[in-house]
DNA sequence: CTGAAAGCGCTTACAG
DNA sequence: CTGAAAGCGCTTACAG
């Protein structure tokens, strides 16, 4: 037992075990080439004495930080937060720690935010969300202190990191397929940021299925949103306001889709019986408006997981040096949530009024 | 100019500005006793070299390491997610950085979670959110290795650290009183979680305002939530069913009031004409849902950004060795969202109709 | 399989 | 107002 009040160092554990301090370093780092007996003695004694490595002493002594970063754009968010959760998990499982960034996309500090971050803190590997995932400050700035790492859903596709994504652009087709399936033809079509990669490929996937199926796409019935609640209600009052309406509306994502619903309510045309819709994340908003939203799910703790063990491998590695060949790019499977925002077209007033 | 591929360090900065290492560490610092010249001069050196000091070494070396934590307990939440990005502003003002970790109040590696983030990283604060604020496990650690603390909005109000709140029970007692004031006698509450300073909070402040009106309490119409919009869906359903129904239902939070709302529409049962709902929070899901959601607003990041200015104060000090006395306890300003989940009691089948 | 020495980049405590 | 020395708690690189 230690008496003073500070807390026990290495050299405590050695002294206490009877070893030298290198022997405790390797056991706390779990490298060979350490007798069972010793590394069962040392290990006792940390525990006795509470022993946790100091992560500053260990960052500056050694190649690792055992700090991982996770660099995200906006400033509220669901997504987000789900992110970080599923990263801590990985993290603390490894033994790492969760450094949090917020970076506005549009200051103008974006480059000296990222550069503190990385610099100061000698981060073993940083996780990108969209839309900082594509911007070229936080790009350059990591390229150039040589930090690891990985985006999650980037626009652009090049093979300079790991990605880690789902395949929106047939995530998309299959929701307008869905549609499409029930009879509808005269779809609209809410985008989001144009910017944004699962913006632009959902609506690619949108126009795919709906020239696939012959049917037309009216532009007065495309409109352009920025996946917020607010641009998806000046949207949808475009759309709906439009003679002849469409019978079904395709929202890149559910805070859109439900803005829609909120229109219809508002205008008394009933969803899903005069109006389908569909959104994408399956967020919780997704369940908790009425009718609830048929949708796409992502797997976003898996992706996220993903992410955080491509970076752990690597920051784990005596090397250290590179990322496995070819790039790794995985592609996680969604799930289509079917729910009650969708229902056969020209069902009309006969539905209506059950 | 550093022409190695190595970060430059202080002493890449004393050398270029001719001085000694302990005056670079002064003006980056900010510490007095440096003549005007020589700060400018290491300052330009060391913007030239684009220094950034090493938070380990300064760690390792000093009394603080300049990073904040937060603990929260939820797995998902926009709360959290708010009072994080309010956080990490306050942290980036002050040149800290903010580390996270996730507790699940009902694990067992709580201490050891709480232990690890604390001893390993050498934390200078800690951040608390409910339910974590007043968990015994997390506070007795933090106690023990004496790593300063504030609490946003605990429920035990005990002296033993800062906290920063709104008045619950005020706001509950004023939300109700809207209700009263619009005619409404036969109200319903849903509680939030019972260990759950809000929750309780809330309710006594419900409580207090039916009993000042002289409006009895039918227990039947008082039901048992846990915050979650499930929770909300199950005593929705059974507030309804009961009969006579209440004509407005008091619910701890929005997720449950959206519930209720949700659960009306799906039984054609007319909000507000029908009946009137109040939540709490303010969530992006009370202007969501439909009607949108008469709320008590909570300034989530004012709060959260006094916790981290009352920490980054002490921190700050050069003693840095108490709280100020008496304990702070910041209770800030909330605000009353009416919108259009209530209206006038017994205005009955003349407004629905409209 | 084990260990003694040097050093990571800073700050502290002390001199002047 | 300025600086030289020692040391924070580890890991690295090297011996044996």
């Amino acid at each position: 037992m230690k008496s003073g009040d500070g807390k026990p160092t290495i050299t405590d554990v050695a002294k206490l075990a009877g070893v030298s301090m290198k022997t405790v370093s390797r056991v706390i780092n779990k490298e060979p080439n350490v007798s069972e007996a010793l590394r069962e003695r040392v290990s006792q004694a940390a525990t006795q004495l509470g022993y946790q490595p100091s992560v500053s002493a260990r960052s500056l002594a050694g190649m690792r930080s055992f700090l991982i970063g996770f660099l995200f754009g906006d400033p509220g968010g669901d997504y987000t937060h789900r992110v970080e959760v599923a990263l801590l998990d990985r993290c603390r499982a490894a033994g790492y720690h969760l450094m949090v960034e917020q970076i506005d996309a549009a200051a103008s500090d974006v480059a000296a935010r990222t550069a503190a971050l990385v610099a100061q803190l000698r981060l073993d590997g940083v996780v990108l969300t969209a839309p900082i995932t594509d911007h070229r400050d936080v790009l350059r700035v990591l390229d150039g202190a040589r930090v690891p790492y990985v985006r999650i859903a980037p626009n652009s596709d090049d093979a300079s990191s790991p990605q880690v994504r789902i395949d929106d652009r047939r995530a998309a087709r299959e929701l307008t397929e869905h549609l499409l399936g029930l009879g509808h033809r005269r779809l609209g079509f809410i985008k989001g940021d144009p910017w944004h990669a699962a913006g632009r490929l959902r609506y690619e996937g949108f126009v795919g299925a709906m020239q696939d199926a012959g049917a037309p796409i009216d532009p007065a019935l495309v409109a352009q949103g920025s996946f917020s609640f607010e641009s998806g209600l000046l949207c949808a009052r475009r759309l709906l306001e439009h003679s002849p309406a469409p019978t079904a509306i395709v929202a890149s994502n559910d805070d859109m889709a439900a803005a829609v619903i909120a229109v219809a309510n508002a205008r008394a045309i009933r969803v899903p019986e005069q109006l389908s819709v569909v959104g994408f994340d399956d967020a919780p908003i997704a369940q908790v408006v009425w009718p609830s939203l048929t949708t796409v799910r992502q797997p976003i703790a898996s992706m996220a997981q993903m992410a955080a063990d491509l970076l752990l491998a690597r920051a784990g590695s005596r090397n250290g040096a590179a990322w496995p060949q070819p790039m790794p790019r995985l592609e996680l499977d969604y799930e289509l949530k079917l729910r009650h925002s969708t229902a056969p077209a020209a069902l009309g007033l006969a539905m209506a009024a059950r």
